[in-house]
DNA sequence: CAGGCCATGTGCATTATTTCACAAAATCAT
DNA sequence: ATGATTTTGTGAAATAATGCACATGGCCTG
């Protein structure tokens, strides 16, 4: 039974694991891929993942298992990335650089329209993907003009925030957050803060107490 | 009350969290904090960073608040950041070469002490931050000699498992991936994976239901 | 076409996490 | 001192997420 009442967070970062392992499938021998399968591929249990397809529909066959190619379908659908979405990212530093080439991001409908830096000597370059790098004070025009729906953040953290606001300013829908910084914008405002520092020091903790 | 007992593991997140306003704070005027501050400044409730402190502690005053130095000091000493940790970074593509570069990694004592490259084309390379890329093969080999502790993944998907199947027979102790890919390692072995496309699709998921 | 088989879908129990609300403790002003 | 004020630390309540266990319903064999 489809419920359209609260889907919990956590199924929804699940739903895009789920997607990994079933683009690489897409190919191969077995047209379905049974609950166990799947959740062994993905490191949860299957009734995990059954119960976070449950919420959006009955996808697969009982006594039979899921169809590859239409759950992936149904998984795009769900997650709104069966179509393409526009970025734009402010920072070119290294991180910012090596982003805006990578083609995990592309290849999943993510399309960087445009590059912005406050550096003069790094205005006007061009990248290697075609784009030029333009100055901060023109986020405003081009989120306009090239229609770009999320904004990536790959600035120093102290600069973080304001850039936040910029974007926020200039319109666009949501914003990914790379620096170590928690960007806060109120009005229940989309943004996403990826800290790969924390991770680590998630590592950290656990091994500081093994030994 | 501390509590030797389990950690939430969401806790452990949130004290790395905490730890980046407080860094910021240092130098600053008061240099004590109250529960509510610090919670603004990193989007939580005031009650759950009392809570999550608590967990290892009485760090705080009553009426009074936080004083801003020892708490850092008392989070690093949890998370194992109050000393160096030796990395090794596999896969120098444009993510690879963009974080051993990165300043934010350095800077919290996380020190790479080796790259490697399937890629004849790039082993032997020099990079900016002065080290020499190596082959694949010398993982086993440089791990030992160089006590490298933790892993980084940096490889194209496909490559990701195999390549965290050689460090673990490498003996290094806990792994980050960023390949978007989940690698499983059995034997409760420490790993973490860091997909950002994950975080972009639930932007796209939340975007998708908006207008 | 009947019966066995198998993996899904799901209500319910369990476990995990967050929030609430207030007592306890420290400071400060009088 | 004493009382007012402030902010912590913390049980207990509420909420959220996960896991269990089994009925359900398609598929396949004989």
């Amino acid at each position: 039974m489809t419920k359209y009442c609260k889907i919990p967070s956590p199924t929804i970062e699940r739903l895009a694991l789920y997607s990994r392992p079933l683009e690489a499938l897409l190919g191969s021998a077995p047209p379905v891929i049974s609950s166990e399968r799947l959740a062994e591929l993905c490191g949860v249990s299957p009734a995990q993942v059954r119960k976070d397809l449950a919420y959006f529909g009955e996808f697969g066959v009982r006594g039979v298992g899921y169809d590859v190619r239409a759950l992936l379908q149904e998984i795009k659908k769900i997650l709104a990335t069966d179509r393409d979405w526009t970025l734009c990212i402010v920072g070119m530093g290294n991180l910012g650089s090596a982003l805006v080439e990578n083609e995990n991001f592309r290849r999943r409908g993510y399309i960087f329209v445009a590059a912005f830096d406050a550096d003069p000597e790094k205005v006007g370059k061009t990248l290697p993907c075609g784009l030029v790098i333009e100055p901060a004070n023109r986020i405003r025009e081009l989120v306009r003009e090239r229609r770009i729906q999320i904004g990536v953040i790959t600035t120093p953290p102290y600069e973080a925030q304001r850039v936040a606001d910029l974007l926020k300013d200039a319109k666009v829908k949501a914003i990914l957050n790379f620096a170590p910084t928690q960007v806060r914008i109120p009005d229940c405002y989309l943004v996403e803060n990826v800290d790969f520092t924390v991770k680590l020091e998630n590592l950290a903790y656990h091994l500081g107490r093994l030994p």
